[in-house]
DNA sequence: TTGTATGCGTTATCAC
DNA sequence: GTGATAACGCATACAA
């Protein structure tokens, strides 16, 4: 209705004040109103709301933020969004923080510490009350950052050796153990590895893969492929080829770091006549819905993703809501667990 | 070093003022130095930056937007932070936001224009430079605060009939009709569909592909089944048995509103002995890289999503760029169109 | 229950 | 090239 051009450019610039005007009120009472605070009169309170619809009146959160160092923003910072594995996260962390009307500042590392500790820094200068980050290979100046922050700061998806406050994840070394372990036990002697990006998590996958093998004495390096590029189901079905080509076929079955490679592997099983499971079986990783309809259904590890963003949001809020600065270092690492779907892919 | 605890609670209380101090300047010349602002004498930048590190000085966005109502802030709305189809658009986006150092606020609607309006509401307040929504069903409130707003809106993933402002997507009818027109070409005739969630967008392509059907002549409405929970590998198991079941078989080819739900088809088939391509074709929507490795590999429509979001975002730049209010209210559609892939799961 | 004064940390403006 | 001062819009503390 009335439309008054804003001076500095762009934003909606009916403030507290203009809505205090209209409902002839004062400014804080406004604030009150907005903020649900219990001590309005409720006609009082109705001329107010009254007024902020009519005005179209969109609090300004800087400036709030700025007297009140209350943000309602929650950093998230994820390795790859166009990682499937990351979605899951996501929405544990969202099914969480919506309800709680808090808002989300996500941002992408590529797997890049550096990266991190760049994002890490614009993060804080949003005044965020809480901080997730994947895993534990910060750079010291971005874990000086987020213990100096003060904030409550949660480290997922992996379980990391001296958290910055918060861990929930779990062990990428043993479940790499638990996978060779099942696939020792199903009489697989000759079992290769491959995989893509090796991130730090991924190479835990493949540390405690080895050390199984190596203590059953059936290791041998020439059968663990990897690249650095990112995975894929395309990735999946070259490393396979590379794989039987360094060891002239020479293996009987091989665990895949992600369930993308592992379909793309079952593919290619199929091109090469390579039957599977009896002569050659296959593990993924992450268990992704795709895996159980899989032909043949894809043996996977099952890791509570929704669980650990969902979970490590609700740490934050805990830690939020109790002023106590109860540093009880011993229980900050929760754990999640993984679970093995031993399927038709494997024997 | 000093670690002085601050009184607000969380946020580190370092200021401009703190570094000015300790690098014998006046708080102006530290905003000149943070800025890279030109005319600061190397000497003194350098003394800056020096008390900068120092002090672990991180700016505060809060004070900064207030002051200069520049936020470096994107909103991004998507109905759904599990569907992968969003991945890439955000990837799209986030390639474009990073190198120019702004930051992502990313709501989930989950489908629903209220709570879409809600998120808008929000989403403003925090003084965003530019917003994108997912297609154009947003409530009239939430067109009229983007309106208000001034910033630069798009509407992406669909063809919208008025736009609020940008608009970069395709036309989900004429995709819907494509896929039709191309399954009647390849002589199928008792052509069935297959949608869940039933989103907007979803609806288009359904009534684009019955478009096409009705004019051949071929369209029984016995063969469209829907589902408003959302899609999933099983959920395409489950609906290709109710397609059965109510056609009692007299069903020759299927069009499922996504690669998941096709992928389930396919995997049903294979249980229900059904041959495809020959006696069942199958076309799904998306083109997930899944897709080409399906047995049989999965003929689907591919849909630009990480141009969607790339030239989303390009385009807010480029009006944030440009000073004059260019409303050439003529071209601000961009169709990043769709492109078939039949592959061996139709004839 | 409501209002007044003050400050949050930064930048715009205008002096020097 | 550098600095003093006044906003920016809101919430805290206290007064009425």
């Amino acid at each position: 209705m009335s439309g008054s051009p804003n001076r500095s450019g762009s934003t909606n610039s009916v403030t507290l004040k203009d809505v205090a005007k209209k409902a002839g009120v004062s400014a804080i009472t406004v604030s009150r109103v907005v903020n649900n605070y219990a001590g309005v009169r409720e006609n009082v309170r109705e001329k107010v709301l009254a007024a902020i619809s009519e005005l179209g009146y969109i609090p300004n959160r800087s400036a709030s933020v700025l007297a009140s160092s209350r943000s309602k923003l929650i950093g998230v910072l994820i390795p790859s969004l166009s990682n499937v594995v990351f979605n899951e996260v996501l929405r544990g962390i969202y099914d969480i923080t919506g309800p709680a009307n808090y808002q989300v500042l996500l941002a992408d590392t590529h797997y890049s510490p550096i990266e991190e500790e760049r994002s890490i820094r614009i993060l804080l200068g949003q005044s965020p009350e809480g901080l997730i980050v994947t895993g534990g290979e910060q750079t010291d100046a971005a874990k000086a950052m987020l213990k100096a922050s003060g904030i409550p700061v949660v480290q997922i998806m992996d379980k990391v050796a001296s958290p910055i406050d918060i861990n929930v994840g779990f062990s990428h070394f043993e479940a790499g153990a638990a996978v060779a372990q099942s696939l020792l036990t199903k009489s697989y002697r000759k079992i290769g590895f491959i995989g893509a990006r090796m991130d730090p998590r991924t190479c835990d996958r493949l540390a405690g893969f080895e050390s199984v093998l190596a203590a059953a004495d059936c290791l041998d390096s020439k059968r663990i492929i990897t690249s650095p590029q990112p995975s894929s189901v395309a990735m999946g079905t070259t490393l396979l080829r590379e794989l039987m080509a360094v060891t002239e076929g020479d293996c009987d079955a091989v665990f895949c770091c992600n369930d993308d490679l592992a379909l793309g592997v079952l593919h290619e099983c199929k091109k090469m006549h390579l039957s599977v499971p009896n002569k050659f079986g296959v593990c993924g990783f992450n268990d992704i819905e795709m895996a159980t309809y899989a032909e043949p259904a894809l043996s996977s590890v099952n890791v509570n993703r929704y669980k650990m963003g969902s979970r490590a949001m609700e740490l934050i809020f805990e830690r939020l809501g109790r002023q106590e600065v109860s540093t009880n270092t011993k229980s900050n690492y929760i754990d999640t667990g993984f679970e093995l779907f031993m399927r038709k892919s494997t024997r």
